[in-house]
DNA sequence: GGAATCCTTTGATAATTATCAAAATCGATC
DNA sequence: GATCGATTTTGATAATTATCAAAGGATTCC
């Protein structure tokens, strides 16, 4: 069992036939830094678990590169807003260090569900759980300061000051650059 | 076959038995103006699809209220943060006009989905179909200026304006009622 | 090790939007 | 149709944050 299956097999217990066809659309892939995983307007067919490394999605506004969210070890990152609709996506998604990911072939998966219900379980319990986690990411924004959500970022991936640029760690928090240097050296309002 | 298993059965087409399952555990009520249908602090345990009417979603925020959607006749609305995770709910849900409701019983839907594969796809389904219209959301203040954002609501739900107070409105898109005001007054930067 | 490049910080200014207060408008009621 | 209360608009000011420009640090590459 794989670092991949046995990650799902913890959410939901799977069948051995379940996980060998899970594994069948499934591809390991080691990716450099600097990897491009997705580029806007292109439509997105998988989606991919990292078991280590970091990847970073992000849209372009005015010409500017915003990022939308980081995802580190044992999360899932994907275009879903394409992936769901199978309309070109406006998000792109970059490997920002050395990543192992597991890619699954999303456009694939609707015949497993149909033999296996257990995955279709699977699927709903791994998109309820996003779902969780944009709903979070909504209230971050809704309840919190910019700099208090730079402090939860913090505690999300401690060490992401030490690997990621400062100007996209900021268009996440959606403030600028040099406010958010501000907030660092203890700007007090 | 009533108005809400109709609607179902549109996404994901039922067994004769599963939609008797669904029925079995779903409550229709017309509800008045003003109803609450969850307060912050408690735990929802049911999701309510609107045949007509008018609800609101809000938390507070410094003590305000902060609308964080509307949701019109047939959509679902409910405080899914808990309904998943058995956690209060930071949200409240207020009927703002005459609304007739069905409220799915979620904490009792466990066995439905166990007995039949078929509804937990349709599960599967909504939850992905809530999915995207949160990314939406988010997408509109990526993207969107207040304005932008303002129009937009205006296209999903024109009579808006005759419906809901004005700062209920502003709450929403994230912006002062005063600003709103001005916007409309068609204030120009 | 030093030049060149990239990234971050700092300073000054401008734009945006909130806040507070008051005036105007709307709506329901008698 | 006049009045009271609620809602919306308008005006003035203040706070927040962005933008632009320049300086300071760090990193890479030969």
């Amino acid at each position: 069992m794989n670092y991949f299956i046995n990650y799902l097999d913890q959410i939901v217990a799977l069948t051995e036939e379940s996980a060998a066809a899970i594994d069948e659309i499934t591809i390991y892939r080691s990716l450099p830094k600097h990897t491009s995983l997705l580029q806007n307007g292109d439509v997105c067919k998988e989606f991919h678990f990292l078991e280590k490394g970091l990847a970073r999605v992000f849209y372009y506004k005015d010409g500017k590169e915003v990022t939308a969210w980081f995802a580190s070890a044992n999360q899932i990152v994907s275009a879903i807003d394409s992936l769901f609709t199978g309309k070109p996506s406006l998000y792109n998604i970059e490997i920002l260090e050395e990543t192992s990911v597991w890619s699954l072939q999303y456009h694939k998966i609707e015949p497993v569900f149909e033999k296996h219900p257990i995955v279709e379980r699977l699927g709903r319990l791994l998109i309820t759980q996003n779902y969780l986690l944009l709903d979070e990411r909504m209230k971050l924004f809704a309840f919190c300061t910019a700099e208090e959500r730079y402090e939860r970022l913090l505690l999300q991936i401690p060490d992401i000051l030490q690997r990621v640029k400062l100007g996209q760690i900021a268009s996440y928090l959606g403030i600028s650059q040099e406010h958010l240097s501000r907030i660092r050296a203890g700007y007090k309002k």
